[in-house]
DNA sequence: TATCAGACTTGCAAAATGCAAGTAACTAAG
DNA sequence: CTTAGTTACTTGCATTTTGCAAGTCTGATA
């Protein structure tokens, strides 16, 4: 029953994140989540406008690896609210790096950040809120 | 004659970084080139053992995006030593990044990097010169 | 002349990507 | 109560990328 071919190319760390990560999209999924956005269409309608089976895809493969996770925050049908783990959280400093050399190396790139300053939680609490209350009529 | 596609995703500088190495394989091209392997069939020989196709077009790429240069050391036929440019040390930073995230978080991940406390450019002008001088037999 | 090694290249199957459209539950409007 | 709209996905399919294996080209060695 023991599967021969193993599950990770080396033991190097970097070659075992980037087996988690190492992809075009994934890291710009944990950017945005880490950025206040945290509903599926909150992440689709990011700039880059990642195709929407890759997203569900992605969000499969962060939360099967423990980077992200979903908090269901209605039923019928189920919808999730995507927070970072601890382990998602620390991939900032992954990111921070990738600014410092994007910006220094490749010209016309700029940082996307401006929730930074205005507050994340609560751009984000809101939007959740509309999905979940329900309303009067 | 104006293309309507655009060559990038966003201006943001994490999307920009990963259209240059945001793959499996770009940036274990990098770490081993930092680490002092230069010639074509050392980068094969890595642990990860890279496909020797993608390794091929992985170091046009990575020539093509101002990372690596390769350096002719012999002709008839010519044969390349990849180094890195300044562009593409820098992205030792992210390397560093992605080692301390995948030995915190990712269980039996380990470092390699033995070559930086023996000196790197001892190591690789070696291999280079077993590469280049003719042996007496 | 035959063999071997280094540095690639080529062929092809399998997997990942990306575009477009479809679906399911609910909500708002008429 | 029917219709349109929104959110969160799923599905189909063509294109692209990946990866395995084998082949090529040049030079060195026996």
């Amino acid at each position: 029953m023991s599967n021969a071919k193993p599950l990770t190319r080396s033991a190097c760390a970097i070659a075992n994140s980037l087996d988690l990560v190492g992809d075009r999209w994934s890291l710009l999924v944990v950017r945005d989540v880490l950025h206040g956005k945290h509903t599926y269409s909150e992440l689709a309608n990011s700039p880059e406008h990642i195709p929407t089976n890759i997203l569900a895809d992605r969000l499969k493969r962060l939360e099967a690896a423990g980077i992200i996770v979903g908090t269901p925050y209605q039923k019928h049908p189920i919808r999730y609210a995507y927070t970072l783990t601890p382990k998602g959280t620390a991939l900032g400093e992954v990111l921070l790096a990738f600014v410092r050399w994007g910006k220094q190396y490749i010209p016309g790139t700029v940082t996307l950040n401006r929730e930074r300053a205005t507050g994340v939680s609560a751009t984000s609490t809101a939007s959740l809120r509309r999905a979940r209350v329900k309303r009067p009529g």
